[in-house]
DNA sequence: TTCGTGACAGACC
DNA sequence: AGGTCTGCCACGA
C-alpha cells in the first residue's frame, strides 16, 4: 500500500537505459545516482530484472556494473546474448567485461545534465 | 504486514 | 591490497 514511487521508479530507470546511446554503456550505481538513489544501485539492477518484461526493449545489456563486468547477462535470453549485443554495438567485451569501459562509460548525469 | 532477497557499491577490517 | 559486511529501496511470498 502507499505506493507513492511504485513501479515509477522503474520506469525512470528503463528510461534512462533507453536514453543510452549505442557503443555506450552505463552503470547501475550512475542511473542511481541520477534517479537521486544513489547507493541504491541495487534497485537499479532489480528494475533491469524487470526490464525484459517492458515493451519498448531496454537495452539493460548496456548496463553493467562498476567493473564494468557482465553480471547481469545471466539474467538474457542466453548469457551470451548480452556479449554479443555489446559487440554489435560495437563494443568490445572481454572475459566478461567490457573493454574500455572507461571510454565506454556513458554518465547519464553528465550526459543528460542539468 | 513482516521477512528475505537482489543484474551493486562503498565502507570497514 | 584484498576479502567481508552492511546499506540502499523495492518487490515477492
Amino acid at each position: 500500500m502507499q505506493k507513492v514511487y511504485g513501479d515509477d521508479f522503474f520506469e525512470q530507470v528503463y528510461q534512462v537505459v533507453r536514453l543510452v546511446p549505442k557503443g555506450r554503456v552505463t552503470s547501475y550505481g550512475a542511473i542511481a545516482a541520477y534517479l537521486g538513489a544513489k547507493g541504491s544501485s541495487r534497485l537499479v539492477g532489480y528494475a533491469m530484472n524487470a526490464a525484459h518484461a517492458q515493451k519498448p526493449k531496454v537495452p539493460a545489456h548496456r548496463v553493467v556494473n562498476r567493473n564494468g563486468q557482465l553480471t547481469g547477462k545471466h539474467h538474457f535470453a542466453t548469457p551470451s546474448q548480452m556479449q554479443e549485443l555489446l559487440e554489435k554495438e560495437k563494443v568490445k567485451v572481454e572475459n566478461d567485461r567490457v573493454v574500455d569501459f572507461a571510454k565506454r562509460f556513458w554518465d547519464p548525469m553528465k550526459e543528460l545534465a542539468l
